[in-house]
DNA sequence: ATGGCTGAGGAAATCCATTTCCCCAACCCC
DNA sequence: GGGGTTGGGGAAATGGATTTCCTCAGCCAT
């Protein structure tokens, strides 16, 4: 069985203390160490090639170099680019990522998340919004506060009950810009398909529709289902079946692809007879026919701003805006057009 | 800060020592201990509700309760699919799974694969396949070893120069079922768009289409090009710009997504000109247009037997297999069809 | 010259569970 | 009854880094 060089062979072939082994490899520590023994020692470190064993520095330190990010989804492309910009930030840091994907299943992300404060994870990143759920929202306070009570981090990536730090795409205007877009383009009939109620993500990007429509004194026209493909594609039809609009606003790319993909069934052409955008520009989308206008949500970004703020709130530095708003930009591709004449 | 209760807290409480306290509490040990003594111990740590401490644990046992999976690239739809198996299957065990995303480079890969064998994961799953290139092989057969060495395991969920003991899709004879069926089909000239020559599973999807090839006499016919949208597009480019076959096998779901939008690009028709088949069966396939001819590839099972074999390893599971592999199934859908006439 | 301070180094405690190694009593067998 | 096993328990070592508490020398001010 492999043994790894420990600090006390660096020590050793330095011929100094474990003490100052230890200090001269941490330079921010209190205590300074004279510049010639710091050399000595980090040239015997190299020579040895040696790596602190990160089981033994976290059961001093507490903490273990590992956060965790949870989301509703992994193979949803939304949360999958929000985990690689988290995973790429976090390794640069030295941290590993534990992937939590609920499923879209409450307990599930309920029981994961009792799972990471057992193990201690130096903090959680919540990548999807929460639900409004009574039990749902009680139990993931009691544990948030569990987490901060060994001294872990939270940090929320999207609109969430708890107070939480926050990094958030500004949904809201993401969602009158694009509304906007579309009363511009000389629609009137602009209904939106959003996500279930229960989640904070699909109010707020109401929120916006809704402003932007208030203006115009139509009354807003929105139809909820699953934020998945299929619930795309059912929330479509569903609009299809009655009055119809002329341009549909859906809460989400995923989403809107299976929308499409309804009205490509239907024989409706888009962006002729119906314009169609979406929301967070999945990587893809210029792949897609038609390309899909879209909002783009910085979500690698998100990713790695997730893991920051979480790595500086571990150091303790207690931000002044607990939400940091992250601005989102309009796409413009080829799914929306002027309105039909007539 | 919170204190925790410690084990010698449940050992006072119980009034023996810590030995056995640790003895009672971990009932598969060699050492016995008197079942009254036991029940004491067990009564205590649940009454002072004791979680054994992670870190502490793991310095001793050297090993921690948590797997890795290392994946060319989370947000890789295939990939995705993978890792969200592997990670469901995994917490139904009590692990939690952290996930390396290389983004396609060699070096990232052989730094996380260094990371985990420091932090001494239990176990890694390799998903994506590995790289024909000397100095990575010859780093990764060193990492394996280390790996071996502390008494991890390791699984490969795709053609690998290493012998690892391997959970892969039948790549050849998927290849091979779908060019046959492009050749059913009538056509003649059927080209494959091939993923980079220095990754295996290209390698073994190539052989698979050569096969089926050799039997009517008709030479191969293959670009290669990047894992990607861009080069499946790029790709397919490059084959238009030439004599121009009837039927294209891609050798990826997520390049026949670039290819067909190249082929859409430059106003070509799918099937009636060209017919395209893809692989992996990636979801939402059934939602682009046309919806695409692929190999299913049960990916999410992948994940989840990687972890099952993972798991059985470290128990000591001697499988005499070595190498499973999981039976792929043709999926027809509407980009193909007979070829052209004339 | 004395007290106080700082820079630099070391010995030892600490984090907490697991695992030797050792001991004792009870029991068995010849 | 003496020697050998076995069941059950404890003291202490172990894993490897960080951190606390000292110590000592050198320097400054009083």
């Amino acid at each position: 069985m492999l043994r790894l060089t420990t600090l006390s062979d660096v020590a050793q072939h330095a011929d100094v203390s474990l003490a100052t082994a230890s200090r001269a490899l941490n330079p921010d520590s209190d205590h300074s160490v004279n510049a010639g023994t710091r050399a000595r020692v980090v040239a015997a470190a190299t020579r040895l090639s040696y790596r602190p064993n990160p089981m033994a520095r976290a059961l001093r330190t507490r903490r273990v170099p590992t956060i965790a990010i949870v989301v509703h989804d992994v193979s949803d492309p939304y949360f999958a680019e929000i985990v690689r910009g988290a995973t790429r930030a976090a390794s640069a840091k030295g941290f590993l990522t534990v992937v939590c994907s609920s499923d879209r299943d409450p307990e599930t992300e309920l029981r994961y998340v009792e799972m990471l404060l057992l193990s201690r994870v130096s903090g959680v990143i919540f990548a999807g919004g929460g639900l409004e759920e009574a039990n749902y929202r009680r139990t993931m306070r009691e544990h948030g506060r569990s987490i901060a009570n060994y001294g872990g981090a939270i940090v929320a990536l999207a609109p969430r009950a708890e107070q939480w730090p926050a990094e958030l795409a500004d949904n809201r205007n993401g969602a009158r810009m694009v509304t906007e877009h579309l009363l511009t383009l000389g629609h009137t009939a602009v209904a939106m398909i959003s996500g279930p109620a229960t989640l904070r993500t699909s109010r707020e990007r109401e929120i916006g529709y809704a402003e932007a429509m208030k203006v115009t004194g139509a009354k807003p026209w929105i139809v909820a289902s699953d934020f998945t493909r299929a619930g795309g594609a059912v929330a479509m039809a569903r609009l299809l079946a009655g009055r119809r609009p002329t341009a549909v606003f859906v809460a989400s790319d995923v989403m809107a692809l299976g929308a499409l993909a309804e009205l490509r069934h239907q024989g409706i052409d888009v962006p002729e007879e119906i314009s169609v955008a979406g929301f967070d520009d999945i990587p893809g989308l210029e792949f897609t026919h038609p390309t899909l206008t879209t909002v783009r949500v910085p979500m690698a970004e998100l990713g790695a701003a997730g893991v920051g703020r979480l790595l500086g709130e571990l150091d303790g530095e207690r931000q002044i805006t607990r939400v940091r708003l992250h601005p989102v930009e309009l796409v413009v591709r080829e799914s929306t057009g002027p309105a039909p004449v007539g």
